[in-house]
DNA sequence: TTTATATACGACCGATTTAGTCCGATATAA
DNA sequence: TTATATCGGACTAAATCGGTCGTATATAAA
């Protein structure tokens, strides 16, 4: 399936919406979840995850919340989605070192390679992709 | 998530078993099934979304079986997902006339025109793929 | 004309993944 | 001390995917 979870775009929303606000002042996310009408809950996960990843950073405790750290200029997508799914994998052994116990066919696979390139493609076009062209 | 379902890998290495055989001879499920290691059941119903499709062709009746219908060069990887899968849709509202119903935020939603410029790079990606540079 | 073997097709089920919820802990301003 | 915020893990619900089953139809060959 080649598609955006949830997370993803709840993602950008949030970081969209942190970027219209003035930089010095802190989003909860009670106003993020309201204002853009995500579930509280979902988007205070994904929250924690983007600042884990270092896009956003946050403050704790009462008048805590959540500020950019970086501009959407310098944000991509693949990051994103990385930071709040996991890397793109386009199949089960697209990763360094797999061996012959994560797939049967592998070592006569013609498939892993032609698709690992598409697979780097598809990572490149993530990844040139700025927050900036899309929020 | 961004992921070739097992459909699809199944579809390409069953195209690229037909297309070592000789164009002339039929090959069965069983013979595709047994010969990959894959799902007799499963490998059946790709099949058929194959033949519909017309990349492949099929003989009912004892000693029938499938062929391919077009030659690799001629069969792109968008093509085989469409068949097996469904159409590339990078979230619930990419479809033309969306409506409110589809999703609330559409109607002042920032993110649907870039995202839709980027899945449209996505399906050149694998429109441009052929099988002939994957099997 | 019967039998064996093939595709066609829809219904179903189980496993996995995704989306969303809940609860308790910690931090901190007032 | 209290209210409100993040943090973090466990859990549940819903959707999707992978796989199975049963039955109908086609057809070559005995």
């Amino acid at each position: 399936m080649i598609k955006l979870s949830k997370s993803v775009e709840y993602a950008l929303f949030a970081i969209k919406y942190l970027n219209y606000i003035p930089s010095d002042k802190l989003v909860s996310t009670k106003e993020l979840s309201e204002s853009m009408n995500i579930p509280y809950d979902l988007l205070a996960k994904i929250m924690q995850k983007l600042v884990k990843t270092e896009i956003v950073s946050s403050v704790q405790g009462t008048k805590g919340g959540y500020f950019l750290s970086k501009s959407p200029k310098q944000i991509n997508l693949n990051e994103i989605i990385k930071a709040v799914d996991s890397e793109i994998r386009l199949t089960d052994c697209m990763f360094e070192n797999a061996t012959e116990d994560d797939c049967k066919r592998l070592n006569d696979c013609s498939l892993r390679s032609p698709l690992s390139n598409i697979q780097n493609k598809i990572i490149q076009l993530f990844t040139s992709t700025t927050l900036e062209e899309i929020i």
